[in-house]
DNA sequence: AATTAATTTTAGACAAAACTAAAAAATTGT
DNA sequence: ACAATTTTTTAGTTTTGTCTAAAATTAATT
């Protein structure tokens, strides 16, 4: 198989990437209007794309019935993914770039197309299972882990994610997370957790410490199934 | 200024890199047909983009008198430059990738569009001076040290350069190279230089070492004047 | 100096990807 | 069920960057 070696132009790719979002896992067609208002272009211009991807079968495009991607452009989507997911990672983890600052360039950074610089950053970074957010990274064959967002409080001793967001945003909590060196992108374990009062002890990049039941509800995860 | 505030397409970014190069450090002028061969393009193309240039005033262009880069287009040529060079360091030092292997890419990554990326980058790969191939990366300003590309043996102690090229390439001397972990790309310093026999010693990434007068007169450095 | 050769520009066309305006199909509401 | 509304498609333009073929300009040769 040799999806990659299709030349695909910047624009084919973005749509590609648009469906396949828009489709919630390929399970449902995508309707035109939708494509064109989340790429902001207009509806005729998202049917005259949808007719060329067609033509080069990577997607399953009946008039007025919607659009799915095909296998073909399903391992297409899922290598762009990749390649977004991994750059962000290179981006937070080797440049310091922070957590919500990355999507933009990595919109661009995912066109670039070079099988082996794609091998060599995975290497690179250790091989990493899930990008800054929390959402799995497919491997070159468009295999990947399905990730469930958990709070902390929920999760069994052993369970180990990416912290993705926050329940409570208010000032003060914020500021203990700032305080406690907690940042959303950061990759915690839970390691122990007291019966009595239902604190925990979690390992983050920077040691373990201990964490009330109270911000156990308030912090979540993003979990990935290990295979 | 705000040079590099202009939206420039990729191709435009491409004609004035190109220009650029052809002109030798913009001394001369630049005659359509050298653009356009090397691009790959017809004359008539080269024209056209050759106006638009104009019209945005990046270049000097009179009818049937070639072209040349103003200020504002030079600054963008650097700009781009810069950023080839830098992805190239990283894509050698990071990456691992070799020497020869990187040019292809970084044509794609020149391209990207974001200054807080480059910034960070180029900390993250210390400030690099030059690039794996011994060229002097401008700085944000444009900004660069002139290089030269001299023999070892012609260079007093304390000199420090790329190893950029051999002059004798029989397969007896790279075995040499090889085997003493020398490779083009390397930095290498002149430590001490023995009057007796023209040795020297040198210090490379991995440790010092001690090459005849031999080799020397046979491995050139890219010099770069520190400022 | 005049003719030939090479280079450069103009003019007109094309493909990609977008647009506007209008027509066609599907969906919705009563 | 059918009129009204929404969605989607068609048809015809536009812009960017390319092309070919032909005309204009400059350079070279005898």
């Amino acid at each position: 198989m040799c999806y990659y070696c299709l030349e695909m132009t910047l624009s084919e790719e973005d749509y590609i990437k648009t469906i396949y979002h828009l489709s919630d896992f390929n399970s449902k067609s995508v309707a035109t209007n939708a494509i064109a208002e989340q790429m902001k272009t207009k509806p005729s211009s998202v049917t005259d794309m949808v007719k060329k991807l067609s033509e080069k079968s990577l997607v399953n495009y009946k008039k007025y019935q919607g659009v799915l991607l095909s296998e073909k452009g399903r391992l297409v989507a899922l290598s762009i993914i990749r390649k977004h997911r991994l750059w962000e990672v290179f981006l937070v983890d080797k440049l310091n770039f922070a957590w919500d600052e990355v999507h933009v360039v990595a919109e661009q950074l995912e066109h670039i197309k070079s099988d082996a610089l794609i091998d060599k950053l995975d290497a690179h970074l250790g091989y990493p299972k899930v990008d800054p957010h929390g959402d799995p990274i497919p491997n070159k064959d468009g295999v990947f882990t399905k990730s469930v967002k958990k709070l902390i409080s929920e999760l069994p001793v052993g369970s180990q994610g990416v912290c993705v967001g926050v329940n409570d945003s208010s000032a003060a909590f914020l500021k203990f997370l700032d305080k406690n060196k907690i940042a959303l992108g950061d990759t915690f374990k839970i390691l122990e957790i007291e019966e009595f009062d239902g604190s925990m002890t979690i390992s983050t990049r920077s040691g373990s410490i201990r964490i009330s039941k109270q911000i156990a509800t308030n912090l979540f995860l993003e979990i990935v199934d290990e295979e």
